[in-house]
DNA sequence: GTAAAAGTTAAACAAACGTTTGAATTGTAG
DNA sequence: CTACAATTCAAACGTTTGTTTAACTTTTAC
């Protein structure tokens, strides 16, 4: 941390803080000293503590985009491009769990000034799901579920282990010790793609 | 509203304030009026602030384990069970869709005074899923997936249509006209039904 | 070397925070 | 009617909040 630029102190720090305390439940008096940077650099970098947040899920739902357009474009089947899609984007989660733990947190809430920034991100997001996985799924099995109901199921079932790991590690141990990332990845993408292809 | 008794405003007013606002982000001025109510029966009623989130997650989590337990016991089918308790807990969730956003919002928070209470529902969930679902799948089809992974991935995957709908709502109109809750629940029983008890 | 820019600081700002107090009001038994 | 308990209230408590200001130091550029 030492080395680190103070502008990235003070991001790395507030993911840390933010997926913590949550994003009003953190101070930027508490958020400084854990920088160790000044109080008024914050607003010196980012202008306000809602531009801090704006950073931090700009800069996730631009990874998380940029890897479903890599894995979910292109010619190869369904199957392919799903498996491909599910392991980077879990990788991708477990590698800033921090970062997805302040996006699920503050996704459902309606901050006027947030809102919009995130039904952006989501809506690129549908437009991807809706071409690359639910139109194609549709063609190849009949079933059509629309990309406002893929997207979320997608995205939930791959954050589930994170989003409950902070309470699963209270209650049973290290939950990292029980079935590991590769099984996680293996056990989600059978379960999604055995289920979405099956025919009742 | 004007009917209800002042406690019972208190507490509606609260769950609708913490889904949208977040717990920490809510004002208790805020909520006081919305609940018009004077200031400081909220501290009359639930003691503090603290004690009111508790109480609204005790009374998810009485719920949703009580769903558990009714539909997931007893000598009937895997298969059956697992789909009795999908709906179930699906159409709860549904019915109090507010409530599952402040516990899924406030689930990774790492507040001493309420992680206690959070893990102790949880690794009562863990029990039940573990006993129930994680115990008869392996017998069936030799899989081992620990409580621990399959209990987040359930509650997830049921939750993810409530987590995401007040996004989806702004970025393609109304989504409850576009998939509703019977083939919701229809979606996501056949996707981890199939998914789980297939092999590869 | 000097001037402009970027970075850093302590101090202060009004506003909002959760909580408490003690008095006033209302409801309930005896 | 009286007395006791439950409820409601306005007001104030001391903190903490996010943000801004102006002075100061360091770095950069010519």
């Amino acid at each position: 941390m030492e080395k680190m630029a103070p502008k990235e102190r003070v991001f790395r720090s507030a993911v840390y803080l933010f997926a913590r305390h949550g994003f009003a439940g953190t101070g930027l008096r508490e958020l400084a000293a854990r920088a160790e940077v000044n109080l008024a650099m914050i607003s010196y970098f980012y202008g306000s503590k809602k531009g801090l947040l704006k950073e931090i899920l700009d800069g996730f739902f631009e990874q998380y985009i940029a890897i479903a357009e890599k894995e979910l474009h292109g010619t190869d089947s369904l199957h392919t491009k799903l498996t491909r899609f599910i392991s980077s984007a879990v990788r991708y989660f477990e590698s800033d769990q921090d970062v997805l733990l302040v996006m699920i947190t503050e996704l459902p809430h309606d901050d006027p000034e947030i809102i919009e920034y995130k039904a952006k991100w989501a809506g690129k997001m549908a437009k991807i799901i809706g071409k690359e996985v639910c139109k194609p799924l549709a063609e190849e099995t009949g079933r059509t579920i629309p990309a406002s109901c893929m997207g979320p199921m997608l995205t939930s079932l791959m954050a589930s282990r994170f989003l409950f790991s902070p309470l699963m590690k209270r209650v049973s141990g290290d939950i990292e010790n029980s079935v590991n990332t590769e099984s996680y990845i293996e056990i989600i993408t059978t379960l999604f793609l055995q289920g979405l292809t099956a025919q009742e």
